[in-house]
RNA sequence: GUGAGCGUAGUGUAAUGGUUUAGCACGAGAGUUUGUGGAACUCUUAGAGCGGGUUCAAUCCCCGUCGCUCACCCCA
């Protein structure tokens, strides 16, 4: 890639007039399918994160950050080469050394990577990992899908039990609802190495029979990927997906049982799931349990429909990956939440319901408001005071008029302002001033740390009563 | 990737081929009160995504482009 020549084209872009600064010709803009998380937004994710973090503390899963570049062929041989996440939406380039690169699409194949590079093999077995952070796709973008979004990841590397299975949906099942969000799980298994073969040929066999009827992409995909016209939504194709034969006929009686177990364990874990014949996941890798998670429309208790919205996340069982990137036969399964997904949901649930779902940052205990030039710097000092004693401070240093700061108290939703001016600095004492009910009192200034938590404290006192 | 719709200050919007200095609300800043917030009032702030065409005249019509949205595709 002629990466110098690319730098020189950006360059050209700056105007460089004979005198003043060097400006852009054009403003600035957002990548497409990339997307600015602004400050009112950061409570949300602040909150995700935490939960995330809890859950998991909760279960042993311990956090693991790979890297957001790897090797090109980590992807094409994980993935498989014919899916679409490989075929047309990876971000990969060439860098200056010559290797062939690519953002991360997906977090598994890299976490198996770093299972099988950092020998945890030796480690008490299965191990438990989750990861948070950005996952590229070169997508058409649109609302809920970007090309650069955020996933929280849960894998168990280690263990092919059908438990592993259920608590992996109960710890995606745990997110959302504690958030709120009411999941759906919708489950399948699409077989082993064993048994998929056979029902692959069965299912060829079928659709040849019929090729005339089936849509476009069907007749490509007959050749490439004949689980997939499994979810084909064309309508002449939907019939023939109801009279296909369903892949649970077909499973080897080890499969079968392990779904069943699946299914036996959230069943018993009371987590509301549909089993989906059709569901098929994108990537090649997966092997015996799939799943998605679905929100429900909350706006009838009765509804069991998925709601029309993509799905917030997925996962299933990839038995035969570690193998694939040479590592010992290991089974291993996870799953992946979308969280801009999720908080697109909240957001939505928020607005039908009127109420805040997600807790909103506390309101400073204390303003520091000042006037003049020596008792601003006073205040300066005052603020790292107040931080010190442990209380939750505001102030606006840059403002000089005391009705500017009120108002900031105001907005901020400070209980008390603390006002330090020319007077009170000459004669040692200092205003404390309640700001719901206005009222107002000069003390000395040494005894400003207990009138304060008296104050907070009886504050505090009052709301418990009150509430 | 294919098809469609949309694009007016920071946000939400109004009207319009010339009548307009592009209106209103919120927000932000300053003030009325040169040391006191939540109300009111005054002032200020800031806009047609970009490029081209048609026209005497374009924010408005046409084309291109960029972006967003929707459907398909796929998924988070």
């Amino acid at each position: 890639m002629p990466r110098i020549k690319k730098t020189e084209e950006a360059t050209k872009q700056i105007e460089k007039p004979s005198s003043g600064i060097a400006r852009l010709s054009k403003q600035p803009q957002l990548v497409k399918g990339m997307k600015d998380v602004l400050p009112h937004d950061q409570l949300y994710w602040d909150h995700i994160r935490s939960i995330v973090a809890k859950i998991g503390d909760d279960y042993r899963f311990a956090r693991i950050d790979t890297p957001i570049v790897e090797h090109l062929n980590l992807y094409t041989a994980g993935l498989g080469k014919q899916t679409d996440i490989v075929e047309k939406e990876m971000y990969s380039f060439t860098d200056q050394g010559g290797d062939t690169l690519a953002l991360r699409p997906e977090f598994t194949a890299g976490i198996a990577r770093a299972y099988i590079e950092h020998g945890m093999v030796s480690l008490p077995q299965p191990v438990k990992l989750y990861a948070f952070g950005p996952l590229f796709r070169h997508e058409k973008p649109q609302e809920g899908r970007l090309r650069q979004h955020t996933q929280w990841n849960c894998e168990v590397i280690g263990e092919g039990k059908p438990v592993i299975d259920g608590q992996l949906i109960l710890l995606g099942y745990k997110l959302l609802t504690s958030l709120h969000i009411k999941p759906l799980v919708q489950v399948n298994s699409i077989g082993c190495r064993s048994c998929r073969p056979a029902y692959r040929e069965s299912l060829v066999e079928y659709y040849r029979a019929r090729r005339a009827s089936l849509c476009e992409d069907c007749k490509r995909r007959l050749n490439k990927n004949v689980l997939r016209l499994l979810d084909c939504k064309v309508e002449t194709c939907q019939g023939l997906i109801a009279k296909a034969p369903p892949i649970v006929d077909s499973l080897c009686e080890p499969c079968r049982d392990h779904f069943i177990s699946v299914l036996e364990c959230i069943d018993e874990l009371e987590i509301p799931y549909q089993p989906n014949p059709h569901l098929v996941r994108g990537l090649d890798y997966y092997s015996r349990t799939v799943f998605e998670f679905y929100a429900l429309m909350n706006t009838d208790e009765s509804d069991t429909q998925p709601a029309r919205m993509a799905a917030l996340g997925g996962g299933g069982r990839y038995d035969d990956l570690i193998e694939m990137f040479g590592g010992q036969s290991t089974p291993a399964a996870g799953f992946g939440i979308g969280i801009e997904r999720v908080i697109m949901k909240i957001k939505e649930l928020e607005r039908a319901s009127g109420t805040k779902l997600i807790p909103r940052r506390v309101n400073p205990e204390i303003f520091v408001a000042q006037l003049g030039e020596q008792p601003k710097r006073r205040a300066m000092v005052l603020y790292e005071d107040l931080l010190r004693e442990g209380f939750t401070v505001a102030a606006e240093f840059a403002k000089d008029s005391l009705k500017a700061q009120l108002e900031l108290a105001n907005k901020c939703n400070a209980a008390i302002t603390i006002i330090l001016g020319q007077k009170e600095l000459l004669d040692g004492s200092i205003i404390i001033r309640n700001m719901e009910g206005g009222e107002q009192e000069v003390i000395d200034i040494k005894k400003l740390i207990p009138t304060l938590r008296r104050k907070l404290n009886g504050a505090l006192g009052e709301q418990q009563k009150g509430g």
